[in-house]
DNA sequence: GATTGGGACTTTACCGGTTAAGAAAACGTT
DNA sequence: AACGTTTTCTTAACCGGTAAAGTCCCAATC
């Protein structure tokens, strides 16, 4: 019993009227009559039938596929929290738009340019977000050139003209160097994020001044490829130091190195948050479930991914660019800080 | 300056041949001379054409698109490393066959049934692979019913006919039991995933069979709903029993449940592996992160998203291999195992 | 009563490909 | 030299919609 496609000329047949009367109805134009619409609408429901997207994105109208091209070592992906709370959030706007996601990891930029021009060209999407934003980044070009409708989650300082969502990475950073400061700490380190991103070159440069201006003791900084292990070991050659002479504090840019960094103190000895006090960012559930649970940075990721998808829409819809932050991400001290060991 | 869309009619044009012979030359058919094929190529390749997918999946032909559609509420995703390490996996072999994923989070069954028949009838993907199968599933039929290729992610008692990839999980689970029960752990729970899953259920029946034929003292098994939340919970009820009352051993099934189990150890002041044993499932690289680190049932789940791909591949162009199962995962001791404390 | 102006639909020309059927050379055969 | 066969392309008809332009019919205006 093959379900023989049900196609608009049979919906037209059944309701008596022509295909275009079809189309008028289903995209709510005008130029029908209520009583049409309603046999039109009835038609369609008898036959089960919904138009065809690959027929209404050829026939030029518009393209309900949104593109996501994730830039990072598919295995390390694997790890990150924050892009699948992200894509969650993304997605519980789309749905309500019956849009789809279109989800491709790429190897590098370079990739990501020639995949979204081809997407675009290809009209398999109607516009794209766009993460992940290093200095110069060569997709801001690419895109104006081809005109399409992009979200780019990043600071303006990166995003070129491009309509933009992000969240202030560097008062966030300075308020969780200040607030390690004030419970006593002296000498504070940071773990970094990739330092090819733009957003890490942000944080870097506001945890300097922030530390430049509360004349701290020591400020240390790496830069690391987001991953467990890079963390573990970031955090192994800070804390191997003297005592006298190793950070009381250290901050990270995601929750995975926290996890990592917490695993490290364990394994040498070291209590959290007596001995050094860790701070995680993008608070995912992970950060509730070690022990010392761990305070971190925390962020609306699922709101963040929805803010995004919805500012894409406006974008598609011309309803103009504008860029606008999300909520700077709030401090929420949990077990793993506390003023300096005795 | 607008790029305007080079088309199938340009490059026709450009190397003086009609569109059908481009058409022709595009889809490796014979019917062409070398010499016409390589002029065409050559003209395509000056004009940076590519045939538009869209219009291609409109003409007839196959559709380059794999739909995935997972079904669980969407913050608890968010923090399951396996689902993006599968996908992952997934997208590499795409990748290499230029397919994109089309992904969607969708709250329960019935939503998945409607979204892949409207996907299949609306020709937006070529297949599906299905995951998450629970007993009875409506799935099974109504793919059927629709004659879509899908490869199934669960074991063929579960999938029906259908083409099916799975891992061998009461292999697993009576590794694991014996595993532990030969370091002399007599007191074995389980916190299992959700028990709408069929794989939850022969995890369920296979632990049962294990401790019955080990002769085991204490076996306990719970259900939860995979979050660490849930898992932290189920825990500590279970080692709140009296100490000669309750597991030495706890089998979670998936890694963040056993992390959650750590924390929650650690915070009942029970030393791990000393007092009591924790071993996890799926094995992604956060069970290298905790301290102790965790033994785990480990699993190539980047492999498997690959394997669940190429199978769907297989379906596809009708070379319609059956089900196979991908190798059982094996036991991966570290340091959150050990004889029961002394 | 002829003219005008809309509503309510229908026609028809695409969108950018695929593909079956047709036509024009090139080739071997008797 | 006439005649099937291939080989190589071209034509034209879709695929399932959209949208601009066209057709009808009827009420309103002059």
């Amino acid at each position: 019993m093959t379900t023989s496609r049900v196609t608009i000329k049979d919906v037209a047949a059944r309701a008596g009227v022509s295909k275009g009367a079809v189309s008028l109805a289903f995209n709510h134009k005008p130029g029908l009559s209520e009583a049409t619409r309603g046999r039109i609408f009835e038609a369609a429901k008898e036959l089960g039938w919904a138009p065809n997207l690959t027929a209404r994105t050829l026939a030029g109208s518009r393209v309900d596929v949104v593109g996501l091209a994730i830039c990072r070592p598919a295995r390390l992906l694997g790890l990150e929290p924050f892009y699948m709370e992200f894509v969650s959030g993304v997605e519980s706007v789309l749905i309500e738009r019956s849009c789809s996601l279109l989800l491709r990891l790429v190897r590098n930029v370079e990739e990501e340019v020639g995949l979204q021009e081809a997407w675009w060209r290809g009209r398999q999407i109607g516009g794209a977000i766009l993460v992940d934003f290093r200095l110069d980044d060569p997709r801001v070009a690419a895109v104006e050139r081809l005109g399409m409708p992009v979200v780019a989650v990043g600071h303006p300082s990166l995003t070129g003209g491009l309509t933009s969502v992000w969240t202030d990475d560097a008062t966030a950073v300075t308020e969780a160097v200040r607030y390690l400061a004030a419970l006593g700490h002296r000498r504070i380190a940071r773990v970094g994020g990739a330092a090819a991103l733009g957003h890490t070159a942000t944080r870097t440069a506001a945890f300097d001044e922030a530390a430049g201006a509360l004349e701290l003791a020591g400020a240390w900084q790496v830069t690391t490829d987001y991953s467990g292990e890079s963390g573990a070991r970031a955090t192994r050659s800070l804390l191997t130091a003297a005592p006298s002479d190793r950070p009381t504090a250290i901050v990270y840019d995601n929750d995975i190195m926290a996890v990592a960094g917490l695993s490290v103190a364990a394994e040498m000895g070291l209590t959290v948050p007596r001995d050094v006090s860790l701070l995680a960012w993008d608070d995912s559930q992970l950060c509730r479930l070690t022990h010392p649970t761990l305070s971190a940075m925390s962020h609306d990721v699922h709101g963040f991914g929805a803010d995004v998808a919805r500012t894409l829409f406006g974008v598609i819809t011309e309803e103009g660019p504008g860029s606008h932050p999300v909520p700077t991400p709030v401090l929420t001290p949990r077990g793993s800080t506390a003023p300096p060991g005795v």
